[in-house]
DNA sequence: TTATTATTTTATTTAGATTGTTATATAATG
DNA sequence: CATTATATAACAATCTAAATAAAATAATAA
């Protein structure tokens, strides 16, 4: 649907994934120069871009001296973690509540492509990271895109992103217990158990957290 | 703190508050070449603020075909009101949890200009609407400011802007209710009683919403 | 060392030119 | 007459270049 062919939309794409996956690192300098040949855009597309991504919170504007990858810090990843809670399980709840035959076949769809890749990514984490990405935003997404709230899926797309970049960054795979915890709440969503499945949702970002965050031991 | 230096940034607030206070009204397109000289900035200044504001929600990109002012919909109000309930009555609970006496003077300080200005703005409200934005949003974000997340603020902030614009274009003041709600709200919140405080503010926000609904009617 | 000044780098901003897309008016076709 | 094709005008998207202003760095003097 969103054709993306326009310079600055791929640019955008571009370095918010690079930003996503670390290729640009958190606190370093975002210099426009640098931008500019290293992404193939002038510099006027590379403003509105880093414009646009300080706006959602991947890059801090400081004024008169540029751009930044915005940093890490162990209170910023809590905060995004909580909020992803508060957001994903209300939608989540809402989705559930709405919850139609054409949600349920999306939904049995990603769970299946996100299980499948799930074996592959055990083997080799670093080489299936996007991959991996990829599905588990399906996955997510899934569940909660029968909330008929754009705003709030809006503002959910933008956390999920923020929360996996943390995650982007720790190098041991969660594996096995993710897993489970998939399952888990695929099969409650399905059933349409609400309270187990917003439940082990929590349980799931909050333990990913708790994952998360040794990247600050 | 913020300093507003640059033109990019005075360019933003301008075209912001315009858009809130329904100088720009919704759906309107915005040409780049007129909104250049209205606001006296050159056309990557322009763009650069329309996509900061895009990445908001407040403008609505398409791409080859320009921006425009984002439109008013039932729903979008709708969703944008719950979505504050849900945040706001989240940063609430935290910031009474959290509650200092920092927060408290200025909870008190900025509950007593409102106040004030309620008896004000219930004379002439269209002469006041801005004054009386100013102090509302004071009021409501010092009741949050102590949820200690920095994150959670942000995009309360944004939502309040995007819930207010709508109510901006209601032409009458609902006045003595809203007043007695603030008073049990900021009551509630110095006497820490949560459940009382959120159960209002929820209240209030859903009766704004009932009020504000009146324009698609 | 510290403070001050000069130099360099870089962000900010504008203007102008080019290209490509969308919207429209007009003409041609069935 | 309705529909489709074509030409034209309007405008967004993009880039280059260049001027200004602020910040970072190096050089100098106290």
């Amino acid at each position: 649907m969103n054709e993306k062919n326009t310079i600055s939309s791929i640019t955008y794409d571009v370095i918010k994934k690079d930003i996503i996956f670390g290729k640009l690192k958190p606190s370093i300098k975002l210099k426009l120069d640098n931008l500019k040949n290293s992404y193939n855009a002038s510099l006027s597309t590379i403003r509105e871009t880093l414009n646009r991504l300080a706006s959602e919170g991947f890059v801090k504007a400081e004024e008169q001296r540029g751009f930044f990858v915005n940093s890490f810090s162990q209170d910023d990843l809590i905060e995004i973690a909580n909020l992803r809670v508060l957001l994903e399980c209300h939608a989540l709840e809402l989705s559930i509540k709405n919850g139609d035959t054409d949600w349920e076949g999306n939904l049995v769809a990603s769970h299946h492509k996100l299980h499948l890749l799930e074996k592959e990514t055990q083997k080799d984490y670093k080489k299936n990271r996007e991959e991996w990405k990829k599905y588990d935003w399906g996955f997510h997404l899934a569940l909660v895109s029968n909330c008929r709230s754009k705003n709030l899926l809006n503002l959910h797309s933008i956390l999920y992103d923020k929360y996996i970049r943390y995650q982007m960054a720790v190098t041991e795979y969660r594996g096995k217990e993710a897993e489970e915890e998939h399952k888990i709440i695929f099969e409650a969503a399905l059933k349409r158990d609400t309270k187990l499945a917003t439940e082990t949702l929590e349980k799931h970002i909050l333990k990913g957290l708790d994952h998360t965050l040794t990247i600050f031991k």
